[in-house]
DNA sequence: GTAGCTGCAAACGTTTTGCTGGTTG
DNA sequence: CAACCAGCAAAACGTTTGCAGCTAC
């Protein structure tokens, strides 16, 4: 504890999503654009998933001198600092989901109405890593999707 | 082992995939082709996965003539009868699976050679059920992916 | 015979890229 | 002021569809 330390605001390797992407930028010798702040800023307010198209469309209402694909290519650049995550639901569009930290979800999805629970369960999170282990396997990430039928839509349409 | 008995293949009600797919397209009043028989031939020789893409380009070696429209056309009945599964793996190209009985497995993919290995844990399998239940979902099916680096190439390129 | 199929090519929607002028560091 | 970026439009990508002739039933 030297007096000579500077005040950090976590002692931690851990920075907001701003000071991450802004680190990200400059240690790529890319630029900080208006636009860049703009996309991840919308970005961030989303609580689920969006496709490049539902963002750009909240984007553009910001600013709409924004094209397309701009929001394309930062969201690529997000997804290189690991501030997005990339999810298909293998109906061709890919939707992104801000990874805040360390933060991981899975997903439970209906597939009458389209409603989408985020689910986290430790039990599953610690026997994937178990799973890995048995293999040898450094395991990186992993994604798990649940697809049924939710209350409501059972209501509707019982089996 | 009564003599009248006729030699069958399997006394559950299980099928090939072959008498699976014959009755799927009786069953809708679709007709047996040629080309769906050789799709199919050939998608069951697969271990893995296959894009559609892929699948055409074998198919194509067997009978020049072959469309890649039939291609798709065939491997959308596949998943129609349960014989296919599609997996995406975030690249933007649907990739397809064999899916025999009621075999079912997820996968362990390795992020650095594309070794995968297809996995099935009961302990996961049955939380899924109860996570499921526990937002009154009735579950249909799944898919969960674990990327991580496998024991090779660990060797490779420590990280 | 007729419903359904095939192969082709054109259409589709999403994502990428080439370019020119503008902005960041 | 050099490198990088934005917006635009065109291209590219995987996938779907319309059609005219052909095939299974």
């Amino acid at each position: 504890m030297t007096k000579g330390m500077r005040a950090q605001k976590d002692p931690t390797n851990r920075r907001t999503p701003h000071e991450a992407f802004t680190f990200y930028l400059q240690e790529h010798r890319l630029k900080i654009t208006p636009q860049r702040r703009l996309i991840l800023d919308i970005f961030l307010l989303e609580p689920g998933h969006v496709s490049s198209e539902e963002l750009y469309a909240k984007v553009k209402r910001r600013d709409p001198s924004i094209g397309q694909a701009t929001v394309y290519r930062t969201l690529k650049l997000l997804m290189g600092c690991g501030l997005a995550d990339a999810v298909s639901f293998a109906d061709g569009i890919t939707r992104f989901e801000p990874h805040l930290g360390s933060e991981h979800h899975d997903h439970l999805i209906c597939e009458a109405c389209g409603r989408n629970i985020e689910i986290l369960d430790p039990v599953i999170e610690r026997r994937q890593e178990e799973l890995a282990a048995k293999y040898g396997f450094r395991l990186e990430r992993h994604k798990m999707d649940l697809y049924g039928v939710c209350p409501d839509c059972q209501k509707d349409k019982p089996s």
